[in-house]
DNA sequence: TCAATATATTTGTCATAGCAACTATTGTTA
DNA sequence: TAACAATAGTTGCTATGACAAATATATTGA
């Protein structure tokens, strides 16, 4: 019988399943020729899932703060993934766009990311999936008051 | 009823619950004057665990690579934390050992640690964590292979 | 023993992330 | 309207992290 630790250090399981599964990702775009990394991937889907987002509005999607975001940008333009284009209303704001080639190399992942994400929950199953969500949501919600 | 989906994106939940985490880390630290990050951390922890560990075996121990842990006991050296021991046994190995401001360090943070622990897991009980532990170390053996 | 190989660590480069400070613009209010 | 505050984005600085290459030392095998 396992003893129980009077505290849950439940971080390290995270921490350590994140930069595995960053890892996989990297490596699978790089296997099918895909130049993006995970977290270039994170944009890339928030943008197919609603065009012409704002960088805040993509930052607060992504849970990633505004300079991060910034430069994310940045390197997706330079690699003619999305381009800027100022706001009519307010010129603070830019709205991204995904490029034709944007649009495809986030058509070109997506079976990869599926297959992944498939990969990762292997044995487990939708209860699983239920209770994780509250749990992560309940630690969440208790670190963010 | 919520729709279950294709594929499960467990990975943007434990994303913005690992940032949300060290931001709680990185300002309970600032706020009792203990200047460490989340990352230093952990080494400071490993080696109260077990000091005079070499950085491969900090490495391994915490899911760090070898130039990221180099780095991070440079920093910790540089702020007299820890201190580089040349192996006896074998001249390209180091030991690490924590000095007596890196022990006084850590004792400082852990009530901290402990206090934040046990508010994450706050509305969640033991089987919570026994099922957390399961899931987490089956998607992390399902992208090991 | 000598050459090939493996291991421990370091260094360089780039991407992500947090924080602070800055610019440009917009909104508010006295 | 003029000052002030708020917002969108950028830039600088530092830390972490991944990856590749370099150095120094150890180990193995012909």
């Amino acid at each position: 019988m396992q003893e129980k630790e009077t505290t849950k250090n439940f971080g390290a399981y995270m921490d350590r399943t994140i930069k595995l599964i960053k890892h996989n990702y990297t490596k699978s775009f790089k296997e099918i020729g895909v130049d993006i990394t995970t977290e270039q991937w994170v944009i890339l889907d928030s943008l197919n899932e609603k065009d012409g987002l704002s960088q805040n509005e993509l930052a607060s999607g992504s849970f990633k703060n505004a300079p991060t975001v910034s430069r994310i940008i940045d390197l997706l333009c330079k690699k003619d993934l999305t381009e800027r284009k100022p706001s009519k209303e307010d010129r603070r704001k830019h709205h991204i766009f995904l490029t034709v080639k944007g649009r495809n190399t986030y058509l070109k992942a997506l079976p990869i990311v599926e297959g992944l994400r498939k990969k990762g929950w292997n044995g487990l199953n939708d209860e699983d999936y239920d209770h994780f969500i509250r749990i992560m949501n309940q630690v969440f919600s208790n670190f963010e008051l």
